[in-house]
DNA sequence: GTTGAGCGTT
């Protein structure tokens, strides 16, 4: 049988490429993700109705419509944020100087240090990136992957997270009696850029959304004090993560959408800048046409990881001295540090830095005057049976439908609120205590 | 009905 290629293209328009299909007349959605990473379908236009249409798609499987692949070029889906958060992200891309793996240089082919990405040009850098380089955040860490069908090897994962950059870690956690999947693994890229990406999207693994995050470890002590994490009161039960993605993507790159199963009338939404999220705060926005209450997301119960104290512990949190990020070294820091409700003086502040530089943390120091809280550390006890089954959200609900209904989508409140949160932050917010976690 | 699931035997 000779074989037969499909269409694909990014955009309607543009020059198509040929995949291939199986023996069987299908297409693998993994053949369409290594030419288009992230992929997470296919639409065509129906030369009948004149409407995009979606490719049915059955655990990675893509079938051809009723009248076989045809000539028609295939147009790529992609999970939703994904088309705004790469713009800005193909620009970075250029940037790219080499991570360092901590600890695991080895797996470098010091061959892919080409002279190209030293010689790229400092305006290729944009601010945000120019910042994080210069904190060292380039690095690449593992990443827990969530939400994996039990069924998911680690081969498989491997397999699928390729098409995002070279893998050099997967792993499936497993019960250690029997064998089977705990419904989550770990992932590690090469390059701080595949990180990027992968953590910037939702994941079709298997026939199941996946969600890759910096697991709780690596959460970095310096992270931002202030949440980038909103409260979303008085939601409605139809009120899906999808919508208040679209919804709340008008303000910034949203990084998480959550809504606690079964209903109960609020969500979170975070966004992938602490401002953003701030701006918001204490407004009344209205979503499908009903009025929600935006208010500081408060630290998840049993994230104890960033309370005050292991912040401390973990190294004076950063922002706790004086207004910048200079930290401990710096000798512009005042003799006399405000933390909290208490202050140093300069020889706690000399015990303090030794502390710090021999690792001992300030645990010690501090045992007197900060509780310790210890309660019953996870109060979660749910055992470990978790819903396999994922409502078929149709990853593509949002072409060309949904204007009917009341000022939500549409123009009508993007122009008003698009620019609008210029005013609202400043320095305000910078005294907020501790503790935010993801 | 206004505060979230799950986080690594190294």
């Amino acid at each position: 049988m000779a074989e037969v290629y499909i269409r694909v293209a990014e955009e309607e328009n543009e020059e198509p490429m040929e995949i291939p299909s199986e023996d069987d007349g299908t297409v693998l959605l993994s053949t369409v993700a290594a030419q288009f990473p992230g992929a997470c379908g296919l639409r065509f236009r129906s030369p009948v109705s004149q409407c995009m249409r979606g490719v049915r798609l059955v655990e990675g499987v893509l079938h051809a419509p009723e009248n076989g692949w045809g000539n028609v070029v295939y147009v790529v889906n992609y999970p939703k944020v994904v088309k705004l958060a790469a713009c800005g992200r193909l620009r970075r891309s250029a940037m790219s100087a080499r991570p360092q793996v901590d600890g695991q240089v080895d797996f470098y082919s010091p061959s892919t240090a080409t002279d190209t990405d030293n010689k790229r040009k400092m305006e290729e850098i944009d601010a945000s990136s120019a910042v994080k380089m210069k904190r060292g955040d380039m690095k690449t860490s593992d990443l827990i992957v969530l939400g994996l069908p039990w069924k998911t090897s680690e081969q498989d994962l491997k397999d699928y997270f390729s098409t995002f950059g070279e893998v050099i870690m997967v792993q499936v956690k497993r019960d250690a009696k029997t064998g089977n999947s705990k419904g989550f693994g770990f992932v590690r890229f090469t390059e701080y850029e595949a990180q990027e990406k992968v953590i910037s999207q939702r994941h079709m693994i298997d026939g199941r959304w996946c969600d890759c995050k910096l697991p709780n470890s690596k959460q970095g002590p310096d992270e931002p004090l202030r949440s980038r994490k909103v409260f979303v009161g008085r939601c409605t039960e139809d009120m899906t993560t999808d919508d208040l993605r679209q919804f709340f993507m008008q303000y910034g790159e949203v990084t998480d959408v959550f809504i606690p199963k079964p209903f109960r009338a609020f969500a979170f939404v975070t966004f992938a800048d602490d401002q953003v999220a701030q701006s918001l705060c204490g407004e009344d926005l209205i979503i499908k046409g009903v009025s929600v209450h935006i208010s500081n997301a408060e630290p998840k119960h049993g994230n104890r990881q960033f309370d005050r104290t292991t912040r401390f512990g973990n190294g004076f949190g950063a922002q706790a001295f004086g207004s910048s990020r200079s930290g401990l070294g710096s000798s512009t820091n005042s003799s006399l540090a405000n933390f909290g409700s208490f202050s140093l003086n300069p020889a706690m502040m000399a015990a303090a830095q030794a502390a710090l530089q021999s690792s001992w943390g300030m645990m010690g120091m501090l045992a007197s005057q900060q509780q310790t809280s210890t309660s019953g550390s996870t109060s979660s006890g749910t055992s470990s049976s978790r819903d396999q089954s994922q409502s078929f959200s149709t990853g593509n609900s949002n072409y060309g439908t949904s204007s009917a209904s009341l000022g939500w989508g549409t123009g009508s409140n993007s122009t008003t609120t698009g620019s609008g949160f210029s005013s609202g932050f400043g320095s305000s917010m910078e005294s907020k205590s501790s503790g935010w976690g993801m």
